[in-house]
DNA sequence: CTCGCTGGAGAAAGCGTTTACTTTTACCCA
DNA sequence: TGGGTAAAAGTAAACGCTTTCTCCAGCGAG
């Protein structure tokens, strides 16, 4: 069944079909409602493959994360497909799996599918890879990490206002000795992140000396909670970079017998849709997933809906925030300072 | 930069080409390397769109979930991108949110493109919409509950051989009082894992007594977990038809300041990632998500590339089974049995 | 030496749309 | 009544590949 029987059966023109199903309003109604009532008799479906072909739009957005399975993301897909739904769009989704041939399949395919556009959320993609798209005049959005060139646009996240929260949050409650899990330091926002938290400490004159690196998992947790634990001075709050660390963190202290929250305050990053799920619920820092995708998505649609001509990099602000819940509490210390 | 240019820059017809590209054997090793060379250099990657419509072949496989966030899922969806790869198929992700119009905008999406097949793991689906994809001849794949159908696989999941595990171990640990949390039971899985669970206890003449209906949240988990422990005879044990309701049944628990897994055994079933991540770590039955992926994926492929004619129904099975780990512990009341 | 094969390469016909261009129709005004 | 114009419908040429069919060269056998 394609277009030309629909059209034969109407008693029309295959251009008329394809101009009532595309809703171009110059094709007079009488003919349009005959077009309409073949279509639905028999069940036509368009051939989107033949009119991306022809039209050269894909009506496809390419959206590369790090892995599907880390929690950050689902979140993300999720509203990147409602979105697209709505506006009707596909999505092709491509994990990197931290692997450099991924990378490079992940940028080949969504060329070869004739993307019109690409969401990459992925940290540290090669340069190169990223040329091949621009090179396609590909429309781009990054978070953080952009080049700063026409056609890409950049998400920047304000992680400075979330984390100010955090740290004040506990300094209220009587914590002075606030640790601080970073993630792995080559990627740009692990490094965003602990400076925040620095910035954050020193506005309130309190140092911050115990800072370690972690590596984003919750295992990293673990092992850094172990180790702050064992320090010369031990912390009674510890801010994490992300979720997953924060998570490793609570389970450590669980199994060490540190009550969490009346023991040890942890505050997480991301605020990740698990973080409700754990006991206690995780107080962290929201980076709203859904607002990332919906930003990341409009940024795509209104690149790819502008004429080549005035293209420009565009960017767009996402800000953070502290959501409290029940994994922080006053400091220990307090207690005992007056109990002296 | 197309097939044409890459022709004529490498002195051969595109057919040449075509078949170059396509490791088609005949043509000479000499040409072949012509080509190369120039497809290398001048970077080009073939229009897929193109060639799905002429060989009538998309490379996409469909793979319609409920929801991208359900813990459930993005195992699935990450095993199933990685085949995907492997095989040089791309992957139209499709979430019907629970949502009918959003099924049906599922399946017309499918053919729009033209999959070449559709994993269906979401459960209640319209019949008269696989009508359509069945009347394509789209190679289907459901889980438990498909049609008995020329074309369409099934995966039948193995529920007794778990769940009879998880019962059998809480038996061991002496406790009698087991409950059961069921699913919604317009699901014919949530039935299915009643049913496994009631027969799994008569076996060892245990009875049944205590089964309530949940509906696979958390706040199903922790609103039962409160009528259980309020109900006449308390359970020392409870399974859950899955791990978001056992999650949330311990969730209620440490609210109420009952112990787990000393005063209360919890058994979840999915073993979803983060069954690992919670506090203690669930003990739950493992339904693989990744074999569950691979299996459908295989299906779909093996349906694919099967010539029309000997199209049958083929059954697949998943087994299940007990992954110990921290919420289960011998029955307090073996204790207090003792001690009288 | 010619005939018949065979294997490999090229020519060209689509695949199912969209869209630029052409034709038809209808209407208005001189 | 005729000609001009604008709007709507139709014609047909792409879009970038695959694949069938044709063609040609080379080779062995009669």
């Amino acid at each position: 069944m394609d277009i030309r029987e629909v059209a034969s059966r109407a008693r029309v023109s295959t251009a008329t079909v394809s101009r009532t199903l595309n809703n171009i309003p110059t094709v007079d109604p009488r003919l349009a409602r005959r077009v309409w009532k073949v279509v639905n008799e028999v069940g036509y479906y368009p051939n989107k493959l033949a009119s991306g072909l022809v039209s050269g739009k894909s009506r496809v957005f390419g959206l590369i994360v790090s892995e599907i399975t880390n929690p950050f993301f689902p979140e993300i897909v999720q509203t990147f497909e409602n979105l697209a739904v709505e506006n009707n769009y596909e999505i092709l989704l491509t994990s990197t799996v931290h692997d450099p041939r991924r990378m490079e399949l992940s940028v080949r395919r969504m060329i070869e599918r004739r993307v019109d556009g690409v969401a990459i959320l992925t940290f540290g993609m090669e340069d190169s890879l990223i040329q091949h798209l621009r090179f396609r005049k590909v429309p781009l959005v990054f978070v953080d990490v952009g080049p700063d060139f026409p056609g890409v646009s950049n998400i920047k996240i304000n992680y400075q206002s979330g984390i100010r929260q955090g740290v004040q949050h506990l300094a209220a409650l009587g914590h002075r000795q606030i640790a601080f899990i970073t993630g792995p330091l080559n990627l740009k926002s692990a490094q965003a992140r602990r400076s925040a938290f620095e910035k954050s400490m020193e506005e309130i004159s309190l140092v911050p000396g115990l800072i370690v690196e972690g590596d984003h998992t919750m295992e990293g947790g673990m092992r850094l909670l172990t180790q702050l634990v064992e320090s010369r001075i031990r912390p009674t709050a510890v801010m994490c970079s992300n979720d997953m660390t924060a998570i490793g963190v609570m389970r450590e202290a669980y199994d060490q017998g540190i009550n969490v929250p009346q023991d040890l305050s942890v505050i997480g990053f991301d605020d990740v849709r698990l973080a409700q799920f754990i006991t206690p619920p995780l107080t962290t820092v929201r980076m709203s997933q859904t607002d990332l995708a919906r930003i990341a998505f409009e940024a795509l649609m209104s690149e790819t809906e502008r004429q080549a001509a005035l293209k420009g990099r565009v960017d767009h602000e996402l800000d953070t925030s502290l959501v409290l819940r029940r994994s922080t509490a006053r400091a220990p210390s307090e207690i005992d300072t007056s109990a002296d």
